[in-house]
DNA sequence: ACTTGACCCTCACGCAGCGTGAGGCCGCAC
DNA sequence: GTGCGGCCTCACGCTGCGTGAGGGTCAAGT
């Protein structure tokens, strides 16, 4: 005589629970072997056996879908199925990992600027996010480790000196003062150090800093107030100070 | 005059479709700041803004419960939240790597198994889910190099082995043959040294893998073959061995 | 025989974040 | 006037079930 079991039997068996069995039957995964005369499920010791291989393979992260193609078709498909798995699992966690990179060098800044208002933390989040778009990730480890060199004291300083240069610089154009001129000269030689402070002297990231300033003038210019009239002025005079 | 954006305007400045947007504002995320004549939606400036806030926060992996509770409070919330984010994130992260290394185990005992039927290979599964209940991911990982090391010509040997070994210790048994009989001794050491090739000599993996025979006797032995009754003799003979 | 409590059944909505039509009104150009 | 593109409001679909609602069934106790 074979074995029967009502629902729930198979439902502690398998660790599942009662709606999760009719989900299956539903999705055609497996439907019982008959029923009773009032309607009941009755499962046999071969959809015991069946439901076990689903929970592992749900327990691999399947779909149900791909699941019920493995069930249906044979082993070969099966190993396909779990190579699938494997690659999307390894896609999956990259992605994860960019996304904790990028909360975690917001919340960098977010502990570095101490307390801030919601405007300036989503200026904050905003230039992160821009810079993901321009810099390598190798470039981004480089610049949170910098930050982390300089520590949060020092960041706050350049953060606070940067509005002040860019003024002056800003006031030298409005007045159409000779690049070359001392003033402009000083300025400049701020403006450079402000920005090797920043960079750690890469010049792979000085350049991606400036193929962000090209590509999206409006964004850089709300963020930090330079255009690119500004930023061309401010090249030519970093330019003219030479090895000085 | 203030600026006006209709929907579609407002996809583009931002990224979205007009679908999302109607989404968002069924979500009490952003409404528009009135409609026209015909009942068309019409976006400010402050909008758009608003907007371009909450993408970033998307960006971030936060749901849009979380994106409308930030940007309706203030900025101490969207710490919390960013933090809480990173939280989830990294348990997410985990969870996928646990996963991830169960898959690639289970794959890499189907590289060693060669071509093998679908009934093997959920054997296989099983066996690697229920391994992964019973050892410690450092021990999973002991196993896994040991593997390696032993290379997959080998870990065939051992599989043909081993019910071979089984059955004479069940026949043995059967004849209640004395544990320290020779021929029961010979099987012992048979038995000693397939079990010393799987743990590699660890002791923690041997306790690990006795503790797993306990709790799950019913699924060892439709696995393995190996009953309680015979293990606690095979476990005697193997005692008996002394430190020969 | 009747009640009780534990099980069983079949809908069917809800969850997140939109995609994707369906069916119909608006607005501008030809 | 008419054609095309844009806009509107429903409303279902996807994933994997959880969680009732409303109502039969079964075995045991009285």
């Amino acid at each position: 005589m074979s074995v029967r079991y009502t629902v729930s039997q198979i439902a502690r068996r398998t660790g599942l629970t009662v709606r999760a069995l009719h989900h299956y039957e539903a999705a055609g995964l497996l439907r019982p072997v008959a029923r009773s005369a009032a309607g009941y499920r009755v499962y046999g010791e071969a959809e015991l056996l069946r439901l076990q291989h689903i929970v592992s393979l749900k327990a691999l992260g399947l779909s149900l879908a791909d699941i019920r193609a493995c069930i249906h078709a044979d082993a070969p498909s099966l190993g396909d199925a779990l190579a699938r798995q494997i690659d999307r699992l390894r896609h999956a966690i990259v992605r994860q990992h960019e996304l904790l990179g990028r909360l975690e060098r917001i919340a960098q800044r977010l502990a570095e600027g101490g307390t801030i208002d919601a405007e300036t933390l989503f200026n904050s989040i905003e230039a992160t996010i821009t810079m993901e778009n321009h810099f390598s990730s190798e470039q981004l480890e480089a610049i949170k480790a910098r930050g982390e060199a300089l520590g949060a004291e020092r960041i706050r300083e350049v953060e606070r000196a940067w509005p002040d240069v860019i003024a002056g610089m800003q006031a030298a154009l409005a007045l159409d003062k000779d690049p070359a001129s001392p003033e402009v000269r000083a300025l400049a030689r701020r403006w450079r150090s402000l920005v090797r402070e920043f960079t750690g002297g890469d010049a792979g990231i000085l350049q991606s800093m400036n193929a962000m300033f090209r590509a999206e003038p409006a964004a850089m210019q709300a963020r930090t107030g330079i255009d690119s009239v500004l930023m061309a002025y401010a090249a030519k005079a970093v330019g003219l100070l030479g090895e000085d």
